[in-house]
DNA sequence: AGGCGTTATTCCTTTTTGTATATTACGCTA
DNA sequence: TAGCGTAATATACAAAAAGGAATAACGCCT
């Protein structure tokens, strides 16, 4: 019986390791992301968030089809909110449908740009990847 | 009265803010670390303890010296040590001056890996710096 | 044999972080 | 006006991560 409900946290933000990679066993990882005046501003989870946003409608929908508390969620989207020069979502309860939340034109500028960033930054990886050698004496 | 003994916590390896960066207020952060067969292998942290191991002859005074516990010490080298294919120290306990931790040859080799993929790094994200505007329209 | 400083390990507490649940406010709709 | 699905918020709970302190083993030294 396949135990329905297990409560199993689940590891956050996997980034979903690239199948095949790691041949050696060694790998060369890293994560970037942006500040704000107070902290963490947008990164991989905010932008994943963000997307799923746009595509659901709401916070709670969005958090859900990713298997995130509603909570967890809303605090992600209200940092970067907060600390967003002009805001990235737009929130409204109430109203047809209950209410929901749509990202702005800025919001999606931010997604882009932090992909853009985020892609770069997965090549840098590869990169520096190829050249990465423990074994091998000073000599 | 200064109120010695706050046991405040201390913020995990601050990797120090560069002085006058971030005039805009908005930077792009990120990390960089490498993972072996049973998770993270070197970084930032794992480097640092080593060149102090390397200064002082043993975990127990690398520790003090960068405020660190000797427990969370011990804990990042035996990770480090145990994925290392040879090992980064040799520890010994008993003897003239109690024992001692030196730092082979391969963990000095790692060292240098580390810290040159590190300041690569840290070109990469002050290059993309430059090119960081939320601000503007996709006009 | 006993002292010393280090490594290695254990137990308990604290902090942090995320989950679950419940409640209120909201504004359209029927 | 009552129902609805949403945002927003508070409270309690759980798990993971980190810290502190205590202790044993070790091997040279006096």
């Amino acid at each position: 019986m396949p135990q329905k409900g297990k409560k199993v946290r689940k590891k956050q933000l996997p980034e979903k390791r690239r199948k095949g990679a790691a041949r050696s066993g060694y790998e060369l990882k890293g994560r970037i992301w942006m500040d704000g005046p107070q902290g963490t501003f947008i990164g991989y989870g905010r932008a994943i968030l963000l997307e799923r946003i746009r595509e659901h409608g709401s916070i709670t929908k969005a958090a859900k089809s990713m298997d995130m508390s509603y909570r967890q969620a809303w605090r992600l989207i209200n940092t970067m909110n907060e600390q967003a020069p002009s805001p990235f979502v737009i929130t409204s309860a109430g109203g047809r449908g209950g209410g929901g939340t749509v990202v702005t034109e800025h919001g999606e500028n931010a997604i882009n740009v932090f992909w853009e960033k985020y892609r770069a930054f997965q090549e840098f990886l590869r990169h520096e990847m190829r050249y990465l050698d423990f074994t091998k004496d000073k000599s």
